[in-house]
DNA sequence: TTACATAGTAAGTGATCACTTACTAAGCGG
DNA sequence: CCGCTTAGTAAGTGATCACTTACTATGTAA
């Protein structure tokens, strides 16, 4: 009856476990989750999740250590940035991303959160590797266009992070609280809006002669630092 | 000896019962905290405990109530808003107060994060009584600012929320995984950063005459309600 | 001093925890 | 076919889980 249970190589058996393992612990936490219900839904014996790891915790590690490699979002960052074109979009089209990324996938942001709260050591890594290298180039950025006198002087890091803030938090409260309350937001219409807020906050004021303006090239299309606009506001759409 | 241990009233008892509690489950969660834990750290046999409290879960309720009802940041957020001053004051001081306290009791935030995650049931309750109501009334200051056309206008729940999401995600980073590394931030030099850029994004685009006539001073001290900020107007299509 | 309500405890309960031991059976090269 | 490696399991281990039962100690009102 239904024998289609074939034997499975050890490299197969290990990454079953491990992606069982990953959903669970991401639903459950590392203290919500027990070894049972992990070979249970595996479909094999509890032993045979301690042959291919040597403890629960050792698992956890796994777990982690190849959720940080499958997700790369630094490269996403990267080619996000060096797309290019107007500051609107590039900012727009990051926070979209992470949007997306993280209804898809709650597994990665709450494999994080659990981490950290449940205080296990490797916490700290996930965080140096997962996030503050996110940040750094994020940083990065925004202390070029500091220094293209195009955004005001604040800490970069800083910056990063309230911009970071304003879009995880949000999508953190969707998942985490959300349920049918905030539902009716629109990825595209959050991430423009929230874009929107960060950059204008982030736009030097009016410069009369900015230091370096050369450098308007790189992408040199829509951006039109003096206009004044008189009512643009009305128009309102959002 | 140290007969210190004189009997607790009931009432007194449970308090304390509550208290140690409330520490231990901020601090490990739900499924990481015992109840001999909570017993031992109370210096009391564990099913003295279990007199106070039918079950573990419905000590966690009270504990989670407690602190709701103790901690009523609705309050706060409406002396904030109704002692007025400057916009940028307004907003740098809602910063700070939401950062200071959160560095002083982390054991809030905590719990909530916990029980969205552990996904009791409760947290929807939590979620609704503590978070909830507190986005509503900010909602309802930005809604007047977009009203008055002082603010630009955006749904004003996601401006709040994009506006606390940069200080409590700011916070959380740093009681989560900050550690040594971001240790350095200053919480009045923060709050002042993130509300400057938030606010700054919310201002309504140049005005010609103000409403309630703000001083049109062009950047006369820190508040900077007339710059332009041509950019974002352009793109705004729709 | 006694009576009594109640604060507090000792010693359990079965269930479940992470983990182990000793075994069976499937595959595969010869 | 045999022989050997190894995928997979049955049936445990002691420790600990949330929780209970049956009891003792103590303050207080009479």
């Amino acid at each position: 009856m239904a024998t289609t249970q074939i034997r499975f190589s050890a490299a197969d058996r290990r990454e079953q476990i491990l992606e069982v393992a990953t959903r669970l612990f991401a639903r459950q936490g590392y203290q919500g989750t027990t070894t049972k219900q992990i070979s249970d839904h595996a479909r094999v014996n509890e032993a045979l999740v301690f042959r291919h790891f040597p403890s629960k915790e050792e698992l956890y590690w796994a777990v982690i250590e190849r959720k940080i490699n499958n997700a790369c979002p630094r490269e996403r960052l990267r080619e996000n940035l060096e797309i290019g074109g107007d500051d609107l979009v590039i900012f727009a089209r990051l926070a979209a991303e992470i949007l997306e990324r993280r209804a898809n996938d709650q597994t990665l942001s709450r494999l994080l959160l659990f981490s950290a709260l449940e205080n296990h050591r490797l916490s700290h890594r996930f965080f140096r590797t997962y996030v503050a290298e996110y940040y750094d180039m994020l940083a990065d950025f925004i202390r070029k266009r500091i220094a293209e006198g195009r955004f005001r002087d604040v800490d970069p890091l800083l910056a990063a992070r309230g911009f970071l803030g304003m879009v995880i938090y949000h999508s953190w409260v969707q998942e985490l609280f959300g349920g049918r309350r905030f539902q009716d937001f629109n990825v595209q219409q959050v991430s423009r809006t929230l874009a929107k807020i960060w950059l204008q906050g982030m736009l030097a004021e009016t410069k009369i002669a900015p230091p370096n303006r050369v450098t308007k090239s790189k992408n040199g299309s829509s951006r039109n630092q003096f206009q004044r606009v008189g009512h643009a506001a009305r128009v309102h759409s959002d």
